[in-house]
DNA sequence: CTAATATGAATGAAGG
DNA sequence: CCTTCATTCATATTAG
């Protein structure tokens, strides 16, 4: 990601300027009707057609485009499901509820994917985990360990 | 690939139960130095040693060291065919501009390797701001070509 | 300023 | 080996 494009108008100082791609809005409405389209899962030469029409708006990567169909698709599930289980699941019993319906499909010319009315759902799913300190001091052990070797050991068979 | 259940958080409730394992600093290391030692494939036993050294340090399977050698090799080499597409095609400018097939699958490179010094002399610094108006001919052509079948429109109540 | 949310990016796990 | 999904991390933006 080297792709700068972040460009912040007088906010908190203090910036390292390492911004992550913050897609324009030309972009958005480029990728969100290419996805409203139908193109949910672009193959690697649609990618990169998208990058070079995205590009007209800004700099952006292949990497990007590619992360943002799938994020994209990852959120439009988690949406379904919780919208499906929220519906499908009121308060009768203490039940719990099994969803086994994956349709992967490689190319979806055939939109299996509903329309989803985004911009109305407020999903609070708020949790982080703390890194705790470790010490790696046996690590080095290791390290000293196998500093000896020198042959490339590849191509080995280990099917199971 | 199923080779053996992923050790987690077994027994002594006290874990908040994470869902998939995630390796601690001083394992990435070991597997790192592995990896950086020429090990990029290792053999059945070769990994039951790796995991048996790695549960030193936290809860590890043998599934989840021949996951993380399969994803390393596989983001490595992505990480060299992104690398070397970008260093032959530095184009960023506003206008028809042809690229030949650049080879892109996922995800850019991330991870700092221990070796490998160079850097990539890429500098994209094309960065144009749109003025203010988001009236861009480009996209309005763009968007009038795949008005179909799905509403383009967020915060939409389609009915009727 | 802090907390909550939105979203780009990274990675473990599987499927084919 | 390849692609893809699900989960998590990190950061930007916004609300309080």
């Amino acid at each position: 990601m080297d792709q700068e494009g972040a460009s912040q108008s007088t906010s908190t100082s203090t910036e390292p300027v390492r911004s992550r791609w913050s897609p324009k809005p030309e972009q958005i409405l480029i990728l969100e009707s290419i996805f409203n389209s139908g193109i949910v899962n672009p193959p690697k030469d649609e990618t990169v057609r998208i990058r070079k029409m995205l590009e007209k708006f800004g700099a952006v990567g292949d990497a990007n485009v590619f992360y943002w169909f799938q994020n994209r698709r990852s959120r439009s599930r988690r949406r379904q499901r919780q919208l499906q289980a929220a519906t499908a699941a009121p308060a009768t019993s203490g039940g719990d509820q099994h969803m086994t319906a994956m349709s992967m499909h490689q190319y979806p010319y055939s939109n299996s994917e509903i329309d989803l009315g985004f911009g109305s759902c407020i999903n609070s799913s708020a949790n982080y985990f703390l890194n705790g300190t470790t010490s790696s001091s046996q690590v080095s052990s290791f390290l000293l360990g196998l500093s000896s070797s020198s042959g490339v050991c590849e191509t080995n068979g280990m099917e199971n």
